[in-house]
DNA sequence: TAAAAATGATAGTATTACTATTACATTTGC
DNA sequence: GCAAATGTAATAGTAATACTATCATTTTTA
């Protein structure tokens, strides 16, 4: 599994890089550097130029792979889908209950923190608190119906489809599939927001994830009501 | 009910403005037109400077009712959620059973348009759409903690306490009354702006509402499960 | 080994996000 | 009705951001 998911290339949409940075080593310590500056810095204060010195290069070579922070943003988002489309697609493989598949889905989804399967230069945990605190800032712009157009968000809705398909499955009679595989999405990374910062609108603590939480709801919606 | 509302005078923390808008002409109209600026080219365009232009003053003069755009989107939220609790508090006072309340909560929090009950001064649709597309920008930031210790988030917090405890009233055992409560706002708003921008991953449009999606969940987690 | 591609270094521009100063206008308190 | 206090306008200035352009140098590859 774990050499599987290393070899693995992540599907970018074109247009969100301007040279790949998976083609020279630069690009790879651009993103991977990338990543860590952003969860360090947080991403308004992360700048091109802050990059460029940290992995010893000129600001301009940034922007030769990416036009701009944004757009960097964009590519680490994709890369998270992905990656996140992939664990999904394995780790549902072999179930045949369609309950079993949501309850794996909705776990690999909410789960508190990315296990250990990493790819050779990318840091899945650390990642995985970008999108929590970063991801939502790739769509809530003016752009976000271009973007769409150009295909951006193409891996990310995929995902949920295929949670909604599960759903689907499970309750053919839910009539809202599409709408409860987004809020659970969204919802799981909310929920993990509020544990870490605004923790007396959560009941998502050291005992009780966001997985239970979103479990108990499709269980509830989907099982016990039909 | 107009004139009340009208007369209502939103709560703001200590240290969201410099100088109180609500105490000048110039005040009211750095918010007024802030917020139409805002919704006309997006948060992230938005300057003081712009701003400036467009009511004809300078941009050093808004800088002495607001420290930064952040701490004005900041005091449109605030405004937002205090206007968004007193409906809340006014609209289900006269209702005994524990579960109409929570239906009217859940219309409130989720309606696709606030109604016409207008301030003086600000235009709450317009507000709305801002809050949709940005108001989770208040607090995906590095500051969080600093600023919610600070009291910046008080008024939505409590939006999403009093929600709570409407929740456990109807289902004292339900296990997740704050994280329902807290998701059902945050994902009202997701939802409303995925039928806008990305329609193919809700089932929410012009027939069917995010109250329909919210209310029909909130039954089934809190009423049929009992 | 020559051509092509990638990188580095430097410089430059427009805009943003402010701060400071001073002059002028308006309100308010007595 | 006038002085004091407060509010506003205008101008200028700074540091940082978000890029783009140019050209020399290094590395890759054909």
């Amino acid at each position: 599994m774990k050499t599987l998911l290393q070899n693995i290339r992540p599907e970018i949409q074109d247009g969100i890089f301007l040279k790949n940075p998976e083609s020279s080593d630069l690009g790879k310590r651009i993103v991977k550097e990338g990543v860590l500056l952003i969860d360090e810095i947080g991403f308004e204060a992360f700048t091109f130029k802050k990059l460029g010195e940290r992995i010893q290069t000129n600001e301009s070579s940034v922007y030769r792979y990416f036009e701009n922070k944004h757009k960097f943003l964009l590519y680490i988002s994709s890369w998270y889908w992905s990656w996140m489309e992939c664990r999904l697609v394995f780790e549902t493989a072999n179930l045949s209950q369609a309950n079993d598949r949501l309850m794996k889905a909705i776990f690999l989804i909410t789960e508190d923190t990315a296990d250990d399967i990493s790819s050779d230069y990318i840091d899945e945990s650390v990642l995985k608190r970008i999108i929590i605190s970063d991801f939502t800032k790739t769509f809530l712009t003016k752009e976000v119906d271009d973007e769409n157009r150009e295909g951006f968000f193409k891996i990310y809705k995929r995902v949920i489809y295929r949670i909604a398909e599960i759903i689907k499955e499970v309750n053919p009679a839910y009539s809202f599939p599409e709408s409860l595989a987004s809020n659970i999405v969204e919802g799981a990374m909310h929920q993990h927001f509020l544990k870490q910062h605004f923790k007396t609108i959560t009941n998502c603590n050291e005992l009780v994830s966001p997985a239970d939480f979103y479990i108990n709801m499709a269980n509830n919606l989907l099982i016990k009501s039909i």
